[in-house]
RNA sequence: UGGGGUGUCGCCAAGCGGAAAGGCACAGGGUUUUGAUCCCUGCAUGCGAAGGUUCGAAUCCUUCCACCCCAGCCA
């Protein structure tokens, strides 16, 4: 890729900025998920822009699984963050960590923030505390338990670890403002407790520590230089700056900054944790990978390359306005990556039966087709041709207008690679429904072009009926009818045809061991790739996506 | 009506005082044994609005408007 393609965003002119002025030496980020839930393409924006960044800049991106909430997480989760991260293309090679691993650490701050008068243990109720807070316009109002001595709270926050308070009955909060016009700052609660075994401390702990406090010191501890979040966070800078500040503690890197850019939101398709969790849930989706998720899981198994991603991540750029970006750029990146890459293989979703009546009875023929005809070093595969062969009802018209290219009684239309045929006739059932063609061929087209050079508009794919396999095809649209599905009940807004199955669909026999993980284009239909559940005997393609299709829009505007 | 942010083409997004990049989408046209790909062409006298400063403003100043975030012992 060269450099021109790469236009610059806000966080790359800072770090360059940071680098050359010599506020830091180096440049270390962070990709800090909770492991509460899957990564979606949400995510793979921020992974992309964090490992993006180490990368250009010979740093180093963390990964660190933010874990301060018992209830919430699990092993199973973060394992499925490792795969994904490692899908998309990335490395955090010996830099994983937890915050977990750091909860001795976060104690003992904690500790020294109450030596220092800077914390205390408070016993207002939630409800209380809430009262106490004040509102957006008004200040709040300190707490009683704010001016407990050093020794008191030392001794009670020892208790809470040991856990002899009930859940919810104190908390440990930072001692700051209660009077400030950001509500962050107002005496924020860092410590909270759990009576909750943790996936990872199992029982050892009964207080655990909160976002704001654990994540500052987490980047510290980790060597981070730039911590870049979203724009939600814009609010808990300060209080980040505060704690890094008051705690005194010395960086070798120097004390982290945030920096926070817009999330992304994509149209046709949620993005929040809770809405995925509820498609799930709900089994609405078969799970985190069903194919028509934003997932990273649900990508692969569709079929969507990892380059498509990391590409459209590039391509959206990285700014502070709350944005929502038109899926069919998405679409591009899938399409753009697919048609460089893909193999080309014939299969006909919906078959019609054609016997060419002038072939000879037992008669085959091999044709080298080619696997890519942009990209001769592709290399061809053998395709078997006969008297009876398949192809798609939808390319024959009994009474087709002018601009069909395809097959009408009477009409030319060439078979690729194969012959130009000439349809003499067509059988229909009781329903009035077509269920055969009789064709004739012209033998000296082989190959596909006319000896007499007349010129034949129409090109369609086609497969033996002799040597063809049958398939199951899984064709996908997206999930949702709507371009901002997150307003409202999900179910208003869900598209009925995001899932239809295709059976007995014929493809070539070169397709008979394909893959998951491998993808194709089938000629003229789309993009495919086989499905996680696809063996040799029961073979099963997801659709990654269609091709563009001017015709489409041609048929219908008239 | 507290504080923090953001407003440049239908959707993203460069630009940072010298005179509106690029991508997607869309619309034309060409090539084509995938109605795919590819290749041309078009697409903001205008930068949320109004004033002002300047020879010159999307870029500086003022006022206004719109939208987003914050009152979890979630992250």
């Amino acid at each position: 890729m060269s450099d021109k393609e790469i236009s610059s965003h806000f966080i790359r002119t800072k770090i360059k900025k940071d680098l050359e002025t010599g506020k830091y030496k180096t440049v270390e980020t962070r990709f800090p998920p909770e492991p509460n839930g899957f990564l979606h393409i949400g995510h793979a924006k921020s992974i992309c822009l964090n490992f993006g960044m180490a990368d250009e800049f010979k740093g180093k991106c963390h990964l660190r699984m933010d874990d301060t909430n018992p209830v919430k997480e699990d092993l199973l989760f973060v394992e499925a963050i490792k795969k994904d991260v490692k899908w998309l293309g990335f490395d955090w090679k010996e830099n994983l960590s937890f915050a977990s691993d750091l909860y001795d650490f976060f104690y003992e701050t904690a500790v020294n923030f109450i030596k220092k008068g800077k914390a205390y243990v408070c016993d207002l109720s939630f409800d209380q505390m809430r009262e106490y807070r004040g509102t957006l316009t008004e200040p709040g109002k300190n707490s009683p338990y704010r001016d407990r001595t050093v020794e008191e709270n030392l001794d009670l926050f020892e208790k809470m670890k040991k856990g002899e308070f009930e859940e919810g009955s104190k908390v440990l909060r930072l001692k700051i403002d209660m009077a400030s016009p950001n509500l962050v700052m107002r005496d924020p609660a860092i410590y909270r407790i759990m009576k909750v075994p943790h996936y990872r401390t199992g029982d050892k702990w009964k207080v655990y520590p909160m976002y704001d406090f654990a994540q500052c010191l987490s980047d510290v501890k980790n060597g981070v230089t730039h911590s870049i979040c979203t724009l939600e966070f814009e609010n808990n800078r300060p209080l980040y700056d505060w704690i890094l500040k008051e705690s005194g503690i010395e960086a070798a890197n120097g004390l982290p900054e945030q920096t926070e850019f817009a999330r992304l939101n994509l149209s046709y398709t949620v993005l929040s944790k809770r809405k995925l969790i509820e498609l799930v849930n709900k089994k609405i989706v078969e799970g985190w990978d069903d194919p028509r998720m934003p997932t990273i899981a649900g990508m692969r198994r569709r079929g969507i390359p990892p380059e498509s991603i990391r590409n459209f991540c590039e391509k959206i750029g990285v700014a502070k306005k709350d944005s929502v970006v038109d899926a069919a750029l998405f679409e591009h990146c899938v399409r753009d990556e697919l048609n460089v890459n893909a193999k080309r293989r014939f299969c006909v979703l919906n078959p019609l039966k054609v016997v060419i009546e002038n072939y000879e009875d037992d008669k085959e023929e091999i044709f080298d087709c080619l696997n890519h005809p942009g990209d001769e070093s592709m290399g061809t595969r053998p395709v078997a041709f006969s008297k009876v062969i398949y192809i798609e009802k939808e390319d024959f018209l009994e009474d087709p207008p002018k601009k069909f290219f395809r097959l009408g009684p009477g009409r030319e239309v060439r078979l690729r690679y194969a012959y130009i045929i000439k349809c003499v006739d067509y059988i229909k059932d009781e329903n009035g429904e077509v269920t055969e063609l009789r064709c004739t061929y012209d033998p000296l087209s082989r190959g596909g072009n006319a000896h007499d050079g007349r010129k034949i508009k129409g090109t369609i794919h086609w497969v033996s009926e002799k040597h063809g396999l049958d398939a199951n095809v899984k064709i996908y649209d997206r999930l949702f009818n709507t371009e901002n599905p997150g307003k409202g009940e999900l179910e208003e807004s869900l598209n009925p045809d995001s899932l239809k199955i295709i059976q007995n669909c014929k493809i070539e026999p070169s397709l008979k061991d394909a893959k998951p993980g491998e993808r194709f284009q089938f000629e003229r239909n789309g993009y495919f790739t086989a499905d996680k559940d696809s063996d040799s005997d029961n073979r099963v393609f997801n659709l990654i996506i269609t091709l563009r299709d001017q015709w489409e829009k041609i048929s219908g505007k008239k």
